[in-house]
DNA sequence: AAACTGACGGGCG
DNA sequence: ACGCCCGCCAGTT
């Protein structure tokens, strides 16, 4: 197996993972980091998300993945409250800071 | 080649 | 509970 196919099996974890979230759960980037191994690489987590929708994974719900305060970093990418709106739709409330309660829908892989 | 950036997390005040 | 700083890892300029 060529050394090159080791990023490729990050973005697969990923895409794995993230693919299992249940609806109306969230969980966040470090999360995913420990349950893949890498551990402190938290930020490779999103940017292998922001990669994966490059590479045709539109369709993974990347928008139950959220930051350890709870709060929608990657609406950016979503635009405008779209990422919001859909976690809204599977019965995930936010505070008044926008932000999702934790402790009520975190889910861990 | 060096420095900056970024879908982050943890620790500290 | 919130804000600030530092550390991680790969990509970009």
């Amino acid at each position: 197996m060529s050394a090159a196919n080791t990023n490729t099996d990050f973005f697969e974890r990923v895409y794995d993972v993230v693919a299992r979230i249940p609806k109306g759960k969230v969980t966040t980037y470090g999360a995913i980091a420990r349950h893949l191994g890498t551990g402190r690489s938290s930020r490779m987590v999103g940017w292998a998300l922001n990669k994966t929708l490059e590479s045709g994974a539109g369709m993974l719900p990347c928008h139950r993945v959220v930051n350890r305060k709870g709060e929608l970093t990657g609406k950016t990418w979503f635009g405008g409250d779209t990422m919001e709106q859909l976690l809204r739709a599977e019965g995930v409330t936010f505070d008044e800071l926008g932000r999702v309660e934790l402790a009520r829908y975190y889910w861990e892989p």
